[in-house]
DNA sequence: TTAATCACG
DNA sequence: ACGTACGTGATTAAC
């Protein structure tokens, strides 16, 4: 017999909470974080693991709505609100719970109780298993039964019930705990049962004529006053059934295997520990021991030497972070019996041998473009880290230290020359075979297997083939803007002496500051850390105080288009006349792609002058293309917020913004001005990042009352965002995370920080995040999809970047019309939403002319 | 190494 | 009363 213990984890939550809570002062961490139910919480779990030993445990929660309420109003009513300090604090007990290793169970509209009963009557259902519900509250009681025990947790200790026990101290049957409290109510849940029957009635009736239905069919045999009461009441009591009954039909899938007690994670317990700082059980915590991965190889000398077997983990070592440049220096391979070291030499060899087998590996799209080699490999230990928050930086290191396996990191063997190489080719490969398991464990743990497996796995292949096709950069084009830029620099500098009246680093912000606010008296700029803000929007204000200001933001602005493109961009062009960006498929905590050496993500466009440097940006082909999402974050926000209004201007292809500045200035679309439609832009986009009336007012130059009119007209029209706004952060609270539609997952934890700074900031995340992060998704599986179709049709024209919302491609003319067909299939019909997506293409003979 | 600034969606 | 828009990367100066 395996046994389940059943956890009521909001009863031990609420009873930790206000076990302590009574005093006024609770217990708090050094950041003002309160800790005192999870304190409770976590002595309370420790307890049960250690009396109980089990083989199998679920914690189950209250989440949502509850269907209780929403039938009968009156349910729970009167119940204080769940206190602040106790909400923030339910996340966490869930983060602890999967550190620890133990499953938690949830669903709205249902309770705890429902998730219990559910579980345990299948486990009633299947003679393997035997169940131990472990709660204060007495209506759990109801579900005792020949394979069920409750474990009653009382002030000091707790009573243990089974079926013999219960029976002979209450004298009926469990199940009868249900017509017990539908006679005797109960004043917590705001259950009224019968007016005036109270415990003993209640048992002595139940003793004589077993349940509620038989009461009431022998009601004529009961005297007195009880036999008026129970007259009187009787729907109440009848409804009061309904309410005390443990609903055990809850649509979970039940699978024991998933509820299996793995233990703990004791790196990630002892984080948790160390920011709670539960110091006494970080004091009884076995001390994670280093583990210590047995590290004999072979070293291959002859690649004939090598004969592998069908599950393959390799490592590549390079001499360099970007791959681009750097050299392949050493291979390790993993099978089932051996682990190997290949010097580089015999790289390219081993690879051909890879061909068939099944591998895996840490950052495979670094080996794509460094191999130039296909290779079959379905699972990506970084990316699948990735997607749940675990180290998954390009150097493995830190997710093997993550697991307590000691690698040195990348940088300094990179320092040292690369010292014992053979050894640490090999632990990286030995790593990558030994936990690749685990963690795809966690991924499916977290439902995001096909995040994995339809996003992130193919979009490796395909991102590894943008960044070996890379966009090629004539220089020289840039030759004549670079002379003028230099040249009107010196100018500029020579102005803002003469109108400053001395020579300092115009670049240096504090020099600038001390100038212009000091010496100058230009006006009060705002004091922070080491000077005066001389940014862009300050320097704005002063505008027209002085001429300096416009020279300053003049000088500013050639600068940056010197140091950062005309002079950095020229660096990475590589020998084929081309620059290869590497796009980090793992860093951004939303979903979307970064671009670095060098970022090509942030090249001008808004300016028409810095938009020039697009001008050396050219085909090795014919054409740059360009296809971009129109609005794609807003067409989102509508899907996902239902907003009636807003999917309708969608669907009728309206201009939103128009639209929305007619809407909240209350006029006709024909009447609405150039500017209103700016300002109805900036709400939109205010509203996704979850702005303020302050915000909205400072970008906008009004004052805040006026901001904060146009967001309330805003809500006004389109109430749906409103409400999608408020669900979401609640969600995110109870969670401590959010998730796009198609699952990807972001952890929010700002929402726990004491500081209400960090916390309004972790809301703004919680709105934004599904937005921004389901826009990302949509690309990457447009990206796919483009691929495929460049594949099937033979095609030449190859996609050389994305923008987040655009793809840029390297074309053959005469490919153009069939490309058009494919990218808008693609990209607007890569998913189904309420409402349509839609792509604008422009070609040209460089990037620039692409508009 | 960190802060300030500014380029992009 | 708090402090004020999401997500990035590169460059420069200051520490």
């Amino acid at each position: 017999m395996k046994k389940v213990v059943l956890v009521d984890g909001n009863n031990l939550l609420f009873r930790s909470y206000y076990a302590t809570a009574y005093t006024g002062n609770i217990m708090h961490n050094s950041k003002g974080f309160p800790t005192n139910a999870l304190y409770g919480f976590v002595g309370m779990i420790n307890k049960i693991v250690e009396e109980e030993k089990p083989e199998y445990m679920v914690v189950a929660f209250d989440i949502g709505k509850n269907f209780r309420k929403e039938k009968y109003d009156f349910y729970k009513e009167g119940r204080s609100e769940t206190p602040d300090d106790l909400i923030v604090q339910m996340p966490i007990a869930r983060e602890i719970l999967k550190a620890m290793g133990i499953m938690y169970k949830e669903m709205a509209p249902y309770e705890a109780d429902d998730i219990i009963g559910t579980i345990a009557k299948m486990a009633e259902e299947n003679p393997e298993y035997a169940s131990l519900i472990v709660s204060s509250d007495k209506d759990l009681l109801q579900l005792i039964s020949f394979e069920t025990e409750i474990k009653l947790l009382k002030q000091n200790g707790y009573i243990r019930y089974n079926e013999e026990s219960f029976m002979k101290e209450y004298g009926i049957k469990p199940i009868r705990i249900i017509d017990l409290k539908a006679l005797m109510g109960d004043s917590s849940d705001n259950i009224p049962g019968v007016r005036g029957i109270g415990e003993k009635t209640a048992l002595k009736l139940l003793q004589e004529y077993d349940s509620l239905e038989n009461i009431y069919q022998n009601i004529d045999n009961i005297k007195g006053k009880v036999h008026e009461k129970l007259l009187l009441d009787k729907d109440n009591a009848f409804m009061s059934y309904e309410l005390a009954t443990i609903y055990r039909e809850v649509p979970i899938n039940v699978d024991f295997e998933e509820y299996l007690y793995k233990g703990p994670n004791l790196n990630a317990l002892k984080q948790l520990y160390e920011e709670l700082e539960f110091f006494s059980f970080l004091k009884n915590m076995p001390v994670p021991k280093k583990t210590e991965l047995s590290n004999n190889y072979i070293v291959i000398n002859n690649i004939e030497e090598l004969q592998l077997g069908e599950n393959i983990s390799f490592y590549l070592e390079m001499d360099d972070i970007n791959y681009h440049k750097g050299n392949i220096i050493a291979l390790g391979i993993t099978d089932e019996n051996n682990t190997y070291y290949l010097k580089k030499e015999l790289v390219k060899d081993a690879f051909k041998l890879l061909k068939n087998k099944k591998c895996q590996t840490y950052d495979l799209k670094k080996a794509l473009v460094a191999l130039k080699e296909d290779i079959n490999c379905p699972f990506d230990l970084m990316v699948a880290s990735y997607l749940i928050d675990y180290p998954a930086h390009d150097d493995i290191s830190f997710l093997m230290n993550y697991f307590n396996v000691s690698c040195e990191n990348y940088e300094n063997l990179k320092k040292n020359n690369f010292p014992h190489l053979e050894d640490i080719v090999t632990l990286k490969s030995k790593f990558i075979y030994e936990y690749g398991d685990k963690i795809k464990e966690r991924v499916i743990e977290d439902k995001q297997e096909d995040i994995l497996n339809n996003i992130e796995m193919p979009l490796i292949k395909v991102l590894a083939n943008m960044e070996e096709n890379g966009f090629k950069f004539e220089n020289e084009r840039l030759d004549d803007m670079r002379k003028e830029v230099i040249q009107k620099i010196e100018l500029v500098t020579q102005e803002i002496y003469d109108l400053s009246g001395e020579t300092f680093n115009i670049a240096s912000p504090k020099q600038l500051g001390i100038v212009l606010f000091e010496k100058m008296g230009i006006g009060k700029s705002k004091k922070i850390n080491r000077g005066y803000k001389t940014d862009l929007k300050t320097l704005h204000k002063y505008e027209n105080k002085h001429p300096i200001i416009k020279k300053v933001l003049e000088y500013r602005n050639l600068s940056k288009l010197l140091s950062t493109y005309l002079d950095g961009l020229q660096e990475y062009v590589l020998e084929d006349g081309k620059i290869h960006t590497i796009f980090n498929q793992t860093l951004t905590r939303t979903g979307r792609l970064s671009s670095v050496e060098p970022n090509l993500q942030n090249i001008p466009v808004r300016e028409e002058y810095g938009k020039k440097i697009r001008l050396a940006f050219v085909p090795s082909n014919d054409l740059i293309l360009s296809a971009d999402y129109s609005q794609i974050e807003l067409r989102i926000l509508a899907h996902i917020s239902n907003c009636k209004e807003l999917i309708d201007a969608f669907i009728n292809d309206q201009d939103i913004h128009t639209k929305v500045a007619a809407d909240i200035h209350g006029i006709k679309e024909s009447e609405v001005t150039k500017s209103m439609r700016s300002m109805a832009k900036a709400v939109i986009f205010g509203i996704v990042y979850g702005i303020s009336g302050f915000g909205l007012g400072e970008n906008l130059n009004i004052s805040r009352t006026e901001a904060n009119h146009f967001i309330e007209k805003y809500y006004e029209f389109y109430p749906g965002v409103k409400e999608y706004m408020v669900n979401i952060v609640n969600e995110a609270y109870k969670t401590g995370e959010v998730k796009t539609m198609f699952g990807r997952i972001r952890k929010i934890k700002e929402l726990k920080d004491a500081n209400y700074r960090t916390r309004s900031m972790g809301e703004r995340m919680a709105l934004n995040t599904p937005i921004q992060g389901t826009s990302a998704d949509i690309m990457k599986l447009a990206m796919i999809e483009i691929y495929k179709k460049l594949e099937e049709n033979h095609l030449e024209s190859k996609m050389i970047l994305q923008v987040h919302d655009e793809i840029i491609m390297d074309i053959k003319k005469d490919e153009l019309e069939k490309l058009k067909v494919i990218l808008k299939d693609a990209m607007e019909n890569v998913v189904t939403l309420k409402v349509p997506l839609k792509i604008e293409i422009n070609t040209g003979v460089n990037w620039y002319d692409a508009k």
